[in-house]
DNA sequence: ATTATAAAACTAACGGTATTAGTTTTGTGT
DNA sequence: ACACAAAACTAATACCGTTAGTTTTATAAT
């Protein structure tokens, strides 16, 4: 019984691994007490239970993403702001398949932190589109729709959905873009009424 | 040992009950015997095993699913089939969250019929939008955002992603709007070089 | 009607999972 | 040196999927 030194960010960390190696549905208790050399009530020391663990990624998750979000638009501003926002989105969901994924459904609230710091994400994404001059009501709308494009993309992508023979890179390209034309649309619509 | 009369649509019809009602991972051998009055293994004369059933349900899932795209678009073209399609598309949704989501990630394949069942309905949206004439890279491009777009709103509205408080009906419309928008957006650029 | 057969149900058992309770070990501060 | 709390452990329970082997039942052939 050599102590191992486990701690909450120590399991944390390994169950990530097990989750974007291995794919999500293999992060078990078991699995991870074996990784860590630990019989599997040990974990209990740190952690609740598993749909506990599985909360604490998916937080852990969300401050990961915000940070790259924030990272990738530092300088920035409107188009080239939201185009490196989106380009940072789908590479985090590349680099980490299996904690994003648990990220967009974390099976119980963590005294309002998962709330937190998802709210943060949808601030910095309001900070990129305030740019855009857009009323409220359409603010919102674009929100959602840029929401539903990256996270059906990378859903879509990670599910194997995508098996024409055409770049899946260079269709993001175009989506983008296309993305981002629709905005600057929308507020030419305004000025003609 | 009262001989229930159990096959193999009894029990997909069943677990989808379950799925939509209760959420896909309550979806258990167990359960799905219980409701079915009968001892779990009895399941086995009829299906491989879990894995199996839920690639089944798939199946059933992307076939039901296609009807209601085809029927959405009967007597229909270009922008108002293309809406039409996308409204279908969020009803079913709404109608068979569990099914869908499985939908979305069958465990294996059967026979190559799920593969057939999805290229079913690429194959609609490729009919819906040839009426646009898009080359075609920027037909791939376009079917691509049209599924990222519907799988990514349907799949934010049903882990509670949308919070905000304006209608996501809305937002919808919105969206489908400007989606539609953009693809004569695109005609009109090439036609400018 | 009787019976043979195959399908459909069953019971029993195994290995895997999460989780709880209770025990032992170990590190640390007094 | 020792007390104590934390961190590991063992043992046990309850569920899950699955397999093997058994019994029942419907049906088709005689």
């Amino acid at each position: 019984m050599v102590r191992v030194g486990l701690d909450l960010n120590k399991i944390i960390q390994t169950a990530v691994e097990i989750a974007d190696n291995e794919g999500l549905e293999a992060v078990t208790l078991a699995s991870l007490a074996r990784k860590l050399s630990v019989k599997s009530p040990s974990l209990f020391n740190h952690i609740k239970g598993l749909a506990s663990l599985k909360s604490e990624m998916s937080l852990y998750g969300l401050r990961l993403l915000l940070e790259k979000l924030k990272i990738s638009i530092e300088g920035k501003e409107q188009d080239e702001a939201l185009s490196a926002m989106a380009y940072a989105y789908v590479e985090f969901t590349r680099e980490h398949p299996g904690l994003y994924e648990i990220t967009i459904q974390a099976p119980e609230e963590i005294d309002g932190e998962l709330k937190k710091a998802s709210d943060e994400i949808v601030e910095l994404i309001i900070h990129v589109l305030k740019d855009y001059n857009l009323d409220h009501n359409n603010m919102i709308h674009t929100i959602r729709g840029l929401r539903s494009l990256l996270h059906g993309f990378s859903s879509l992508e990670q599910s194997g959905a995508f098996a024409m023979s055409i770049s899946v890179e260079e269709s993001f390209e175009f989506l983008i873009k296309n993305f981002i034309k629709s905005i600057h649309q929308i507020n030419k619509e305004s000025n003609i009424k």
